[in-house]
DNA sequence: AAGTGGTCTAGACCACCTT
DNA sequence: AGGTGGTCTAGACCACTTG
């Protein structure tokens, strides 16, 4: 135990006692730990103690707890990450390089399957599609196509897209309860191939981004970056 | 406030209400919040209570807590969603396609400079180099590239590695404490088009995962997707 | 039906950071 | 220096799910 003798325990020694035998196979995969409170009879604390430490572990996907049937270790262990994305903008900035934003176009239109299939909605909504690119040190750094819902975020017609990204806009102003993010690759063509000056066929990571407020559907964008740009996740 | 009349309040009720005031900007970006304990008192429940559902809103990104400095609403929220990735094996099942697998090749070697600086280590160590490929239906589905620590890891050396993937054998017998990943995207080249049949600068997914025990290097693990693999990640 | 994790209360003390 | 969030205890009741 790595709690200095004479302190309090605290829930993140026990944590990471309990993670310790784990790793060093004390407890094996799909092995039933002991219940929470012998546990915290053998550490000398709180259940509730105990309890929080183990919902840390559960929260990265090293155990599992159900009711009355105990908690096990996991036995198909899933790497679990987070992953945080900022405002472009920001992301470009910390990067030491200048940004700039060019508006692509912008115009009203119903939305078309597809875009319906990723909000999971059945029935066709007016929305604003907008196209534009983030540059940084004026080469193309994310290229976006983006279906916002006038419904949901009417406001959005009155912003002056050619001066405020349409991503910070949201991001700053719709604030979204649920998020949902799709990677992928593809070879650039079309659009991409004209605004982002990329060679045909270029490798491209294609990052899609789909938020809700509530079941209200936010925003849909699809976005490219080229050979370089990389996203990191953590536990 | 949604919770019923007559129940008592739970933890994710003020999660809710709370969110819902910041959606709704009755709480605006920046805004700071109430103290736990004035919340506690205007909902009727304790201080530990709003505690917890304030410690959910600042685990996805949307409140930032400071000790005296009270909580407040993000000014530059920021995409955090969190990442599931399983064992290659069980990824190709779930889709309903027949896997398969084939060892390329394994040395041992001492890690190289780019290893060596993703582990973030200064002095090179013992590895096993593992290149192998994850078929679906017979299909190139994932090609990996890989490096095992000998230290941490002396097991490996008698696993037969082309029976079992060192993917799915470290998975269960080496649970990590700390992972980190990247994606980014290139071209098809050498090995890529060798031995997934890929064209010559075709989009290729790069993934590349490193995971410690502690301090110390498990596994560095660089893989590349073809066209059509996807990642997904949620809130 | 019963056992296990999940949650809430009430109170106390602590640790950290801002003022 | 003081206020705020962070944590722990002790006890109780609840909810889910398994045997």
């Amino acid at each position: 135990m790595s709690a200095r003798s004479g302190s309090r325990l605290a829930w993140t020694d026990v944590r990471d006692e309990i993670r310790a035998r784990i790793l060093t196979r004390a407890y094996k995969l799909g092995d039933k730990l002991p219940r929470d409170a012998d546990l915290a009879a053998e550490f000398g604390c709180t259940r509730t103690t105990v309890h929080r430490a183990m919902n840390d572990l559960a929260a990265t996907g090293l155990i599992e707890r159900v009711r009355k049937g105990g908690t096990h270790v996991k036995a198909d262990p899933v790497t679990r990450a987070t992953l945080d994305i900022p405002i472009t903008r920001l992301e470009v900035e910390a990067l030491g390089l200048a940004y700039s934003y060019r508006l692509i176009s912008a115009a009203s239109a119903l939305s078309p399957p597809d875009v319906m299939h990723r909000f999971g909605i059945e029935v066709a909504r007016p929305m604003l599609q907008v196209a534009a690119l983030h540059l940084a040190d004026n080469t193309p750094y994310i290229l976006e196509n983006r279906w916002i819902d006038l419904g949901t975020c009417p406001e959005i017609a009155n912003v002056d897209l050619a001066a405020h990204s349409a991503n910070e806009w949201l991001v700053r102003h719709k604030p979204y309860s649920r998020v949902e993010l799709r990677f992928g690759v593809m070879g650039a063509q079309g659009d991409a191939v004209q605004h982002m000056g990329a060679a045909l066929g270029a490798a491209l990571l294609v990052m899609e981004r789909i938020t809700w407020s509530g079941d209200d559907p936010i925003t849909y964008v699809q976005s490219f970056a080229p050979q370089g740009y990389q996203i990191r996740a953590y536990s």
